[in-house]
DNA sequence: TAAGACAAGCGTTTTTTTACTGATTTTTTG
DNA sequence: CAAAAAATCAGTAAAAAAACGCTTGTCTTA
């Protein structure tokens, strides 16, 4: 084995290309990793990898426009599940944080890190398989009270598809008709969702939908 | 005159630090500049530059915690007004531009753009004093229409706190106790503010307060 | 198997929001 | 100063949202 093979080769996946270029720089800056791939969005990435390129650690954020970081796990896990994913993201939220562990990504970090973190997390996922920091944990223990509390449970399909649809203009007779409910049944989901994240009306839907990104907040 | 005083001495201020940090290496690389201030947010800022620190650009965030960039900016132009300021935002948005612009910022660019958009944008500012994108003209065409059409106005302080309000579960009844004023009052800022900015409905002024960073979206 | 927990679906009533029309006062501007 | 524009407040009616409760079917589990 020569020293090449022994470099961790990355993929770094992000949309914003000055925090995606300043990232592999970064990493560059700290021996033993190689950038093998950079990619504005996950069609980029896959197109990369489709073309025999190999890595060893994909660095994944979340909101990217036309292919995001939840759909692209999913097609990196099912083809590639050798590869680590370690997300980097500025959502902090239960809801994206589980289900991308649910997906089988391997560790999961904020952008509001410090480079030496992103440092160690990266070695932690390469040599352990996993990086499990203090904010992992905070999520999976909610998750894990969830199911006895019922207080933070985790919110179905359904629930997000409904989520969406309060994150416009359409009333709920609307919303009723295109998922071909009664009005009252929609109305019966946003009362559980309201409980289930602890607000008080459907301003307080939009605000949690927005936070956690179900709609992009970028123009 | 030696070379080191013809580097353009830069502070970078942005809380995300690998952001922050990676904009730093990016900049390091092309010659002629030279990283004077790191700050995650204003009150740094302000307090390097009170110890003497001395810059002849500043790159400037917008959200960033416990001191902003409009606030930053303000502070900025009247204690060192020599300062020339290029605002790196992901806000697109005729608020945070004009606000900006008008707060004496002499460029706007978006996160979104590339390292070369960026190394022109602070060459330009401090050859030329200012940079205007396309973007920037874009914007402030809405602003000269605004004038005449009425259909893209500026909004006012008042409109601002009011859709900081509304960003809340608050009743428009609840909304007009604390500013003091009748509920059919506030009632008509929200018409004249649905009109303005093209929305329907409570929930659509407040995926645009969202959007445009009235309230933070960071948790 | 019966009891209990729970979720999906739906109905009624009350409160809030929105739409429409218009009056009065204050501020701006030519 | 006079006209125009903007800000404030009001009445009414209709639509939407929110609060409360009820049935039904599924699932566990004692």
């Amino acid at each position: 084995m020569d020293n090449s093979t022994e470099q961790i080769r990355i993929a770094v996946v992000e949309d914003i290309s000055i925090l995606r270029k300043g990232v592999c720089r970064l990493l560059s800056s700290y021996p033993g990793f190689s950038i093998e791939i950079e990619a504005a969005n996950g069609r980029e990435l896959l197109d990369a990898l489709r073309t025999g390129k190999q890595i060893d650690i994909c660095l994944l954020d979340i909101n990217m426009p036309e292919m995001d970081g939840h759909a692209t796990i999913q097609v990196l896990k099912q083809e590639w599940p050798e590869i680590k994913v370690l997300v980097l993201s500025i959502y902090n939220d239960d809801y994206n944080i589980i289900r991308m562990l649910r997906n089988g990504a391997n560790g999961y970090i904020l952008k509001t890190c410090t480079p030496d973190e992103l440092h160690q997390a990266l070695n932690a996922v390469h040599q352990l398989g996993f990086y499990h920091s203090e904010l992992v944990n905070e999520h999976l223990l909610h998750l894990l009270q969830g199911k006895h509390t019922k207080t933070v449970n985790m919110l179905s399909d359904k629930d997000y598809e409904f989520l969406s649809y309060c994150c416009s203009e359409l009333t709920y007779k609307e919303i009723a008709e295109i998922m071909k409910l009664s009005p009252r049944t929609v109305e019966g989901y946003r009362d559980t969702l309201c409980e289930k994240l602890g607000v008080k009306s459907r301003t307080g839907l939009v605000m949690y939908a927005m936070r956690i990104g179900v709609v992009p907040y970028e123009n």
